[in-house]
DNA sequence: CTATCATTCAATCATTTCATTGAATGACGA
DNA sequence: TCGTCATTCAATGAAATGATTGAATGATAG
């Protein structure tokens, strides 16, 4: 069957995989995998979700090549199988942000701060930095933060951005970033920063792009 | 709703672009349409399936942003709404290459010259091409190959391969090409050309990815 | 060897997707 | 204005997918 007819059968080893990133949890698991390895609990934990469900869609993502499994004492460690997978949802994630104007709308929508939400680039960023010009903080949870870093960054969760920014300078710009280019995590710091009297921009995007780009990575001392 | 909620939206959104790609014909309709735009009845004739399938399947695709309608006279002309959804398909190509071993059985399984199928680089090509030491085939179906073609190549379709051999110098170079990288019928060429005791080789992708690279097009006299 | 416990499986029901048929739409061209 | 015809819609049934529950698995640690 698969000898007989190639051209089908190739195409329904692509769709397997499109298919398998076709799913909002499954696309959430895979930003969350690309902090770091994760155990199904540790996941479904992150995610908010029963586990038996993360492990379903667990399995769909490692039928389809998407994530690799590694036993780890008691624990299952899941992780993205290569960088390709990055590619390949930053490639669906440009489509959806060129054609869908749902997307720009929810992000507008949210947050009124219309006005210079112009993103911080990478380079930009690397420039900023070596001149000392802003702090850069990373609002990610303290576990995803010890995984892995931009180098420089300050780790100031969600939840401690205003009992931070008590203790910073307020004439001092402030660059966030956290998972990914929509992680709403950035979004919410900045517009906290702005009402709390800060000049504050987004990174354009997070972590595991930073990493991909192959620019270096600090680790929790 | 989405505005109380951003995260879940967006991922909803990406997740849709990414469930559009997710069936066999959608995908195989993707790559038809990187050719060039094509009614509906065109592209049902090409595919071998009903107009009301065809059609549905389109809508799914325009519903996600990865398609656009034109009305031209009274077809309707479909086209690839941008780059972007070429370097989606790509993208998700190249996950499935890396880790469906699947892929690999189904194309070694299919041709048995398994020896020096190497395909040829685009800068390869190009190399031989100037120096004119290749033949280079364009085995797409002539409507195809009008509306644009590599430079310097020649049209061939695949039930012409043998009677156009007859006629060709059997101890120069053919280099073949097609649809796209996985696209079946440049395989197939190279395995007919061999047996008929020709040099022969696939150029590593095909048209759109030419096109898409910037490289020069050639379009019907 | 055995108890533990992270993970997976199995079974269920609700929901969605898919192919197919034939009828309805609606823009073009005269 | 009207007929034509490419395209879409609507309705059907079959098949696949998703969430949830609780039980089964099976590797580890003692």
């Amino acid at each position: 069957m698969s000898i007989r007819n190639p051209k089908q059968a190739l195409y329904k080893q692509f769709a397997i995989v499109a298919k398998a990133l076709g799913h909002p949890l499954r696309l959430e698991m895979i930003e969350h995998l690309a902090q770091g390895a994760r155990s199904v609990e540790a996941l479904a934990a992150k995610l908010g979700q029963p586990i038996a469900n993360v492990s379903q869609h667990l399995q769909a993502l490692r039928r389809a090549g998407i994530v690799s499994a590694e036993r780890d004492g008691k624990f299952i460690r899941y992780a993205l199988a290569d960088e390709s997978v990055l590619s390949a949802f930053a490639a669906v994630r440009a489509v959806a942000e060129r054609r869908l104007a749902e997307v720009d709308r929810i992000v507008r929508g949210y947050f009124d701060a219309r006005d210079d939400m112009r993103p911080v680039g990478r380079d930009e960023l690397q420039a900023l930095m070596r001149d000392g010009l802003v702090t850069l903080i990373d609002v990610r949870p303290p576990d995803e933060f010890a995984l892995g870093h931009l180098p420089g960054a300050i780790n100031v969760p969600l939840g401690k951005i205003e009992v931070w920014s008590r203790g910073a300078d307020a004439g001092r710009e402030v660059v966030a970033y956290c998972r990914g280019p929509w992680c709403v995590m950035s979004f919410e710091a900045v517009a906290a920063l702005r009402s709390l009297g800060h000049s504050a921009r987004r990174l354009e995007d997070g972590m595991p792009e930073w990493k991909a780009a192959g620019l270096p990575v600090e680790m929790a001392a």
